[in-house]
DNA sequence: TAGATTGTTAATCGATTAACAATC
DNA sequence: TAGATTGTTAATCGATTAACAATC
């Protein structure tokens, strides 16, 4: 029975893997749970509570190999096994998140693109040509990808996310607000800006 | 001597708002603790802790009057008194943020967008003229706005960074990566989308 | 070997939940 | 008044930190 791991450990794994990767790309052969607090301002226990959670990379007297420990990390979060994944809503965000090359690299690869708007079907936007969402079933004809990004308008995405669900699609990286559904067997990550923006208008009140 | 609102508290609050803007449009006129728990998947004592860290909002044997309460959580973000913003950065990004209605209302209000690109200064972007980051000094003659969304390049972040900083900006909105600094007297709201991906990834790998 | 640093258990701290008196 | 629900104190739970034996 594996246990369970604790949201707050899982948050910070990609913390590590990008301090990780940085330090490596320095050079940088070995590194101790000590000096990877003292960089990410985190205690040294916390860090090898958090690592062995998943197993014991490091080494007694040595620290951890970098390379290999990144490795570890980036096998855990799954970025060593890029998934398909799909666009759905190629507005200003939409567009913004094709163009960026973090898709890759970070666990997933986009292959297709879709959105309804006459306006952008049938166009070629980064080096994707844009299809019709209505014949998104006739295109993966059974098939699913791994997973869809969604940057609908707030009104339509429940809609969206059924259809998607329906097609057999599991995991859902959502910009377009509240998704309502009580499946568990779909990770959902929803990204809402607007929160991370009114957090930030609290502390500018609290700075006064 | 104000007690510390814990952080966990904090990003809760515009879950609260978004929570009772739509309840509010819905017609509701009060609400219990144990309804928005339910609502939100809380418990109606994390519900009444929360808010009474910033004051006594409901009435005993009634609960909550929704506009009431809205209003006071508003204000306690700040978002009844909306801060000057100007933008870095007019990529796909930056322009997905400048056309979001998101910021409006949001506690804070768009008012200049820059860039150093030839390419993109003087033009016209969704209502605003572009104007060259190097100007914004003699833009802003003494003055800063409250807040500045960073949507530059991450190999630049830091040096935009600093020069705002110099110029008296004390909030930033960062979706440019890491930032250096060791001032507390500034706000940063770091957005990791790349970590949000990476969350949803492992995720995805535990559904298998 | 001696020094260093992990893996892991125990202690502490903080956040969440439960309970209940106050009171509308 | 009786019923409902808050505000708040106390109990529990979970996450972080400290300590230290194991061992490279």
């Amino acid at each position: 029975m594996k246990a369970i791991i604790s949201n707050a450990v899982i948050r910070r794994l990609p913390k590590y893997l990008r301090y990780l990767d940085t330090i490596l790309a320095n050079g940088s052969k070995k590194i101790s749970s000590r000096d990877i607090g003292e960089a990410m301002g985190l205690t040294p226990s916390q860090i090898r509570q958090d690592l062995n959670c998943f197993g014991g990379f490091g080494q007694q007297g040595y620290g951890y190999n970098v390379e290999f420990l990144r490795d570890e990390i980036r096998k855990i979060v799954g970025v060593s096994s890029p998934k398909e994944a799909i666009l759905i809503g190629c507005g200003n965000l939409g567009s913004a998140i094709m163009g960026s090359s973090n898709l890759n690299d970070r666990g997933f690869v986009l292959t297709d693109v879709f959105d309804v708007s006459p306006s952008v079907v049938g166009k070629s936007l980064d080096g994707f040509t844009v299809k019709h969402l209505d014949n998104i079933e006739k295109e993966f004809n059974g098939r699913a990808p791994a997973m869809a990004i969604l940057t609908v308008p707030k009104s339509s995405v429940n809609e969206v996310f059924k259809k998607l669900v329906d097609m057999g699609i599991k995991g859902f990286w959502n910009f377009s607000g509240e998704i309502e559904t009580d499946r568990i067997d779909i990770a959902i990550e929803d990204v809402h800006l607007e929160d991370s923006l009114m957090t930030l208008s609290y502390q500018i009140e609290q700075l006064k």
